[in-house]
RNA sequence: CGGGGUGUAGCGCAGUUGGUAGCGCACGUGGUUUGGGACCAUGGGGCCGGGAGUUCGAGUCUCUUCACCCCGACCA
């Protein structure tokens, strides 16, 4: 019954997870380092990840624009921080093997610079304001070590950059584009996430506050999967982004940016998938449901064509495989490819006045009447599914979390179980710092649990700050 | 950049003390099949990652180089 091209995820998940990208054709190694091919499959996942960000997004008052790909390396070094933290990542552009550029240009890691340089030469009056952008476009980062979808030198992913003319207004949207990610991972992908604040050491380069989007992964390690920033005024001073206000002074503008990529894929696969291939929720499957006919009785073929009509015109993504394989080989492939729903239509069942559904979460059979409403049970197949694959993350998530204050315990947890762990802190990066060296730990977010008078830093046992979210990352 | 591993048919792999290349899948052809990756017969396919060396003879031994994967450090 095991699909004997996949390694078993208990056995060796960094296997196991390779062998998913591969068994249903998500990606293909290039043979530039870290520089994946996307697949029709795994690029009809980001595809509709586009479509539905992309609706949220509008719907949120935001217009798409493009930037150019290259930065002048004079622009990218305004703002300090930044360049600190992106140019030992940079690419940079020679032509004809050589740097014959009066300037050097950066192949872009991330588009703030692009977006404040434009906005500087836009943004003159209060009555410009606000900008509401977004680009969909693929950035490059020369990492030392890459993975299919969670790591790859090249990403295809989605910035926002907004400008605001107040500090309230810029923090309101930072907030409100957090939480349309998380809406997206909650009711789409089927994730559960924390939200919270990064600490100072794990904000993005140049930003006043990070927001994060945090999910857990079945092998425990946790995984930021999207985040949104609050800029103040840092680049608006750093790339002049002025305006007259109401009482005609000028000011400087307050910015935001936020962003997700094709990371989330990975997180997709490492949060619902099995042994027996890629699990997708429903509401992000670009392909809900196959029909699979068997053999090829009159009555089995103009059922399948008349089961496919009802649901696309019912508003289900289904598409009938008619190819010359046999039942199981489909069967199988089709799990593989992680298609929610399938379909069976064979003789045997129609004898009977039945069909059979196949659900691919738990891989049970139901069967049914030939003659029911096939739109109405297949939706509520459908949302029984997403609802198991949330529920069934979430339950796994609460099983990996841990509450400590105390320094050997989470010692132990990492050793033996990963996960989250709840311990307070003092602030002090010395204290983060010490985490890492017992096992790799990071800070994955600042909660807003308040803090009591006796809570104690899980590492130096001074007065507590926060309560902090720790974990291991990808 | 450290530590480990792998390069042999399109893909996945075997190849003994050195003796001249094999299996499974896939593919072509003919037929029988079709409810969990069908079966029989038959056929085609290889500069053994590259380079150098040892040897009468190297997939196998030595040196060198390249590529990729996994685990760390750095990071979405």
């Amino acid at each position: 019954m095991k699909n004997k091209a996949i390694t078993s995820r208990d056995e060796d998940f960094a296997k196991w997870y390779t062998d998913i990208v591969k068994s249903a054709n998500l990606a293909e190694y290039s043979n530039t380092k870290g520089c994946v091919i996307m697949e029709p499959n795994g690029y009809a996942i980001w595809e509709k990840m586009k479509s539905v960000l992309d609706k949220m997004f509008k719907e949120t008052g935001h217009q798409n624009v493009a930037m150019p790909m290259l930065i002048p390396e004079n622009l990218l070094k305004k703002e300090g921080e930044l360049v600190e933290g992106f140019a030992p990542e940079c690419a940079w552009v020679t032509v004809g093997g050589q740097n014959t550029l009066d300037e050097r240009l950066a192949i872009r890691p991330t588009s703030e610079t692009l977006f404040s340089d434009y906005y500087s030469l836009k943004v003159k009056s209060y009555r410009d304001l606000p900008k509401l952008y977004n680009q969909w476009c693929s950035v490059m980062r020369w990492e030392k070590e890459t993975r299919p979808f969670l790591r790859t030198r090249e990403f295809w992913w989605q910035e926002g950059h907004t400008v605001h003319a107040t500090k309230e207004e810029a923090e309101a949207e930072t907030l409100r584009m957090l939480n349309v990610y998380k809406d997206f991972f909650e009711k789409y992908l089927a994730i559960p996430v924390i939200c919270g604040k990064k600490t100072e050491k794990e904000k993005f380069a140049g930003a006043e506050y990070t927001y994060t989007v945090e999910a857990l992964m079945y092998n425990g390690v946790s995984l930021q999967s999207a985040t949104s920033h609050y800029f103040g005024q840092k680049f608006a001073k750093a790339y002049d982004i002025k305006f007259l206000n109401k009482a005609n002074e000028w000011e400087y503008a307050y910015q935001t940016s936020w962003g997700c990529s094709t990371r989330m894929i990975g997180g997709l696969i490492m949060v619902h998938s099995d042994d027996n291939g890629l699990v997708l929720p429903p509401n992000i499957a670009p392909r809900q449901v196959v029909i699979v006919p068997i053999g090829s009785d009159e009555e089995v073929v103009s059922l399948a064509q008349k089961y496919l009509t009802l649901l696309n015109d019912g508003g289900v993504t289904a598409f009938c495989d008619n190819s010359d394989r046999s039942p199981g080989f489909k069967f199988a492939e089709h799990e593989v490819n992680g298609i929610p729903v399938r379909i069976e239509i064979g003789a045997r069942d129609l004898a009977n006045g039945q069909i059979t559904l196949a659900r691919r979460d738990t891989r049970e059979k139901i069967n049914v009447s030939k003659d029911c409403d096939i739109v109405k049970k297949v939706k509520d197949l459908m949302q029984d599914i997403q609802n198991n694959l949330y529920n069934r993350a979430l339950e796994r998530r609460d099983m990996l979390t841990y509450r400590t204050d105390d320094i050997h315990e989470v010692e132990h947890i990492i050793k033996t179980k990963p996960g989250f762990i709840y311990a307070h802190w003092c602030g002090d990066e010395a204290c983060e710092l010490k985490m890492k060296e017992i096992g790799g730990i990071k800070s994955r977010c600042i909660t807003d649990e308040p803090v009591h008078d006796g809570d104690k830093c899980v590492v130096c046992g001074k007065k507590a700050k926060h309560m902090v979210v720790w974990g291991t990352q990808y």
